[in-house]
DNA sequence: TTTTTAATTGAAAGCCTTTTCATCCTATGT
DNA sequence: ACATAGGATGAAAAGGCTTTCAATTAAAAA
């Protein structure tokens, strides 16, 4: 048998159209015994709308696009767990659009938007801001509400849920100053992630408040050039503590140090950020900074839910809390 | 200006719709001289196809379903992004359907149908064979294309990609029996899930062969838990090898092993499944058998390709190859 | 040149809904 | 009993595209 479609649902009930479009619409528009009638028929044939077709008719698609750069990264899966929990509350479906560095910024965006999704989820962006600014242009041009999650920009106009990562490393190198550490040194990245800068900025305040010299030390993302950057590090360099700017890298860090002779936390304390389950896999197990990524999916989501609908919003950059989980690395 | 459609570009072009539609779907069917006229006032305006009305009109959405049971698996977006990669190469939207353990099976499958994907990419399931049943029955009414991927099903007439997982377990196992291990564990989940039934029947079977007696310890998914259990394990049982069901449950092992006194691997080796990061973060660095996830999403995306564009197909059922990685934990 | 065939193009129907507008009832107020 | 307002329904247009079929034009064959 073919799917039903509305047409049959209408002749089965002995209505028009119009009336089994609203009962699915509109249902307090239509009288009782009517309204029993059809879903009767509704449930009988098994009928379910053509989303496609209603897509259509009304231009709404109830379909939200998700902006992935890295896919590949363990924090998009849980962060799109918290979308697509709040999605199905809200009955959106959730469409992937994963882009790479080398696609055209302008014209992914243009591509999405040619998808007609009701509404834009930017996940995890490295964008500068000139890029931030291109994608608001296309996407307000086109009247499609969007919401930038996990992203660093400065913009007042532009919605946006994230932490702050200043904050954040301030907070976490103030808690290894208050141990009295001296060579604190900061574990980033070689190549410069937004988010990395504001942590950087904070672990740079923290220090020269506390009149100590910042030392950041760059590496890469991979952990095995790690080792061979980290085993060199030992050799010639005075520490008594670290931060990494992800939890893999301190704990990469943190095996070194300990191949190298030094004990954790008593010559050096070590902390990371994310706080992810390779905190409490490591041997000691690592304080992070608590980053809840499942949230900031969930609240961007919700925020998204919010713009589709032209409802009120007081906010539109929201800050979420974070906070120091503290495990046997620091003291 | 509102978007583009068809129709302007017809009208600016001086053609028919009908043209129009062609340049774009059957380039090979309109005159070199008007289709480049059409293609430049396509760029010109800036037109780029509705495709909701194209899904409408040609009931093909070139739109896959990725149907997810637990989406903050961290494996799950390493596999998205295989399968994004080739959906990008096909020209194929990606959508997300998360289901959770309270859902109605059949009902949240129709529900993916009414939006009509042009096929459906199951992930990571761990549904019964009854169920995987019940799936491909609804699918197959609505004659809609599916693989199922990292799932295991005896059914024949299931597309699926995979790995030998019983393989696998048996491999892993030989391999500390070669070491001359004799009281070697499998660390599996209290939950049974199909995947690691597999690979504990690999295990028996290797054990048995050599003549050594199974034993495999039950413990949650959860690390905070596992250390309970493994801590008390250490006071009573007498063990010089372990394999976890994965990479995580392995680590975990570990580090308790390490605290209760016992040298890695002299007095106990360790192996973990799934060649995760968490395998080169533990100290020692863990031995694992590497699941080539991306790969199994790259590969299931390709055939569900095949199946929804009525390519012949040698083979619905796919096994990936696995491999041993060895590292420090083991000889 | 004339006829035949093939390549191009256009008109119009169809895909399945939503939504506006008009029509018909029914209940209310006088 | 009669006018009126409101509620309930249906007819029909609209949404933007694909695709069939027929018509036109160009090319090939005779």
């Amino acid at each position: 048998m073919p799917q039903a479609t509305i047409y049959s649902v209408a002749i089965a009930a002995g209505v028009s159209l119009a009336t089994v479009s609203r009962v699915l619409n509109n249902p307090e528009k239509v009288k009782e015994d009517t309204r029993e009638r059809v879903l009767k028929v509704i449930k009988e044939l098994g009928y379910r709308p053509n989303v496609i077709a209603r897509g259509l008719a009304s231009r709404k698609t109830t379909t939200v696009g998700v902006v992935i750069s890295d896919i590949t990264r363990a924090s998009v899966s849980e962060m799109l767990g918290g979308i697509s929990d709040i999605a199905l509350n809200y009955q959106y479906s959730i469409k992937i659009f994963a882009i790479h560095e080398d696609m055209d910024v302008i014209d992914s965006v243009q591509k999405i938007v040619s998808e007609q999704v009701d509404g834009i989820l930017y996940l995890n962006d490295e964008l500068s801001d000139k890029r931030v600014l291109d994608v608001k242009r296309i996407l307000d041009q086109n009247n499609i509400p969007y919401v930038f999650a996990n992203v660093v920009t400065e913009d007042e106009q532009t919605p946006v849920v994230s932490i702050d990562y200043e904050k954040a490393g301030y907070e976490l190198t103030k808690e290894l100053i208050a141990d009295h550490r001296k060579d604190i040194y900061l574990l980033s990245t070689a190549r410069r992630y937004t988010v990395n800068e504001k942590k950087e900025a904070g672990y740079i305040r923290a220090m020269e408040e506390a009149s100590l010299e910042p030392k950041i030390f760059r590496t890469s993302g991979d952990t095995t050039v790690n080792r061979q950057h980290f085993s060199s590090f030992f050799a010639d360099k005075k520490v008594d503590a670290a931060i990494g700017v992800r939890d893999s890298i301190a704990v990469s860090f943190m095996n070194i140090a300990v191949q190298n002779g030094r004990e954790v936390p008593k010559d050096i304390a070590i902390a990371g950020f994310q706080n992810t389950k390779y905190a409490t896999l490591s041997r000691p197990m690592l304080t992070s900074l608590d980053i809840p990524v499942y949230d900031i999916g969930a609240v961007s989501m919700r925020l998204l839910t919010k713009l589709m609908n032209d409802q009120e919003v007081e906010n539109i950059r929201i800050s979420l809390p974070h906070f120091i989980v503290k495990r046997e690395s620091t003291n």
